[in-house]
DNA sequence: TGTTGACTTTAACCTAACTGGAAAGTGTAT
DNA sequence: ATACACTTTCCAGTTAGGTTAAAGTCAACA
């Protein structure tokens, strides 16, 4: 028997710690004095160091909880691995671009360039937009669900034979931001007026082009507000991005092409 | 002027969000009516996307609080910068290693190998150690600090002319785990009895060898443990590793070679 | 002008995975 | 017997917000 100390420095993990464990009974020590204190047995170094591997692997404490509790389902615990496994090559990928952008801004502050001043070269045009005959589908969802609604909709496509007449949209009918379920429509413009169509007014736009990821796009959003505001126009309708690229082709997002249309009047 | 929803909408931040941001001055609208409605100015979007961005790079919104005070001291946001470019990097480097181990973790369990059945592999003796002089530095340090003072370990060997007469080694003094401060002894065999020196005392102990990063050494620990309880041992002092490979020549963690020795008695 | 519905407010509480500190009680070596 | 190292519980705090409720306000339409 292993008094918490002794457990917590044979294991590499804090009485602290352990003592929270046992509180959410992660992990509870074999036996409890009638005083409180703690003693575990050296079998539970076993399954304290699993905890720390599957800590190690990112999993949450109920993630592990789960595991411990089905102590033989290996088929389980493989796929929760193959889960983590996808989920920290996603959060590599991430920090590569995040690595890439900071490079550049890096060697930008050095010649003396301001980290913001690439807003400058974000050019806004006064434009009329033609009204769209377009296939679409609006729904609360998130960013994430974009290719999925776009899948159904070009299924229809193929379905009603319809002639695709301009490349995928998204308009937004949100009031304020919401990353996880927008007020978004998902579009393609065609030829056929049929069900689940209907009439994108056109008129005044202000409009700008980036290439590049999705998300710097926020940053053509700003520029076209500050030039609505600034020119005495307000914006008349959802705003609605145009996706020139088509990410079936394996283009790298640094090289998509997006133009963003803000609906005005004076 | 924009409403909290429109300045939400553009820059892509959720209301929320903004209200916490007012609240902690990261950015606070520029008016607010007398019932308490917020307006944020169109200049203000240049600075949210800022802040987004330091976000994206991991800075604390304390930090990003530091950096919106010093607005045109580019060498400090660059310095800081570089500072995060070094912590992402350390965690892709991380994320990596997880991802080998979490690989075979993966192949092993397919092949209906449990995932912690490696245990069984790490083998322990009983031995009896010897005696050795050690030149020592006895502090509550972090194993971050190890580095720092195995060097000066060295400089004193150097300038003293001690002959050493074995690999450097750490002696653990704490009663229990303690990642910040640790009572460490970073320690070096040496021939000569000066200043600094001490005898490490012999005796029987509980031995086991690992191979690969030092993270894993937690697993000969209980390896151990569970030995020296089994063949009813107790422990008799502090416990020690010995570092038989080179930090200094560039091998990977995976071929490091580390002896762990427990002290014990009956 | 009135009304409706969308927008905004504050306040209080919740999240994960702990950490820190205080005050009191307990174990063990001398 | 005493000292002191070890352990206990309890409470508050951390980051960066999210959730919910109840109340107040705005703008557009009739």
């Amino acid at each position: 028997m292993l008094s918490i100390g002794e457990f917590s420095k044979i294991s590499n993990v804090t009485t602290k710690t352990l003592r929270y464990y046992d509180e959410i009974s992660l992990i509870k020590p074999v036996h409890v004095k009638d005083n409180g204190y703690r003693y575990y047995d050296v079998e539970q170094l076993k399954v304290i160091l699993l905890i720390s591997k599957l800590k190690l692997y990112c999993f949450s404490l109920e993630e592990i909880a789960e595991v411990l509790n089905n102590p033989h389902d290996d088929v389980l615990l493989c796929s929760l691995i193959k889960q983590k496994q996808h989920a920290i090559q996603e959060k590599m990928n991430n920090y590569q671009y995040v690595l890439n952008q900071l490079g550049k801004d890096i060697s930008n502050l050095e010649r003396g360039i301001h980290i913001m001043s690439y807003l400058e070269n974000i050019e806004v045009k006064l434009v009329e937009a033609g009204s769209k005959n377009i296939l679409s589908i609006r729904e609360k969802m998130s960013v994430d669900d974009y290719g999925k609604y776009m899948g159904k909709l070009f299924e229809t496509v193929a379905k009603e034979k319809l002639t695709i007449s301009g490349t995928p949209m998204s308009i937004y009918h949100d009031k304020e931001f919401n990353p996880e379920s927008n007020d978004t429509e998902i579009a393609i413009p065609v030829k056929e007026a049929v069900k689940g169509t209907r009439e994108l007014a056109g008129g005044l736009c202000a409009f700008g082009v980036l290439k590049g990821p999705y998300s710097e796009l926020t940053s053509v959003y700003a520029k076209l507000e500050e030039w609505i505001e600034k020119e005495g126009y307000k914006i008349a309708a959802p705003p609605y991005e145009v996706y020139l690229t088509d990410p079936s082709t394996n283009t790298s997002p640094e090289e998509y092409v997006t133009e963003v249309y803000f609906p005005i009047k004076k």
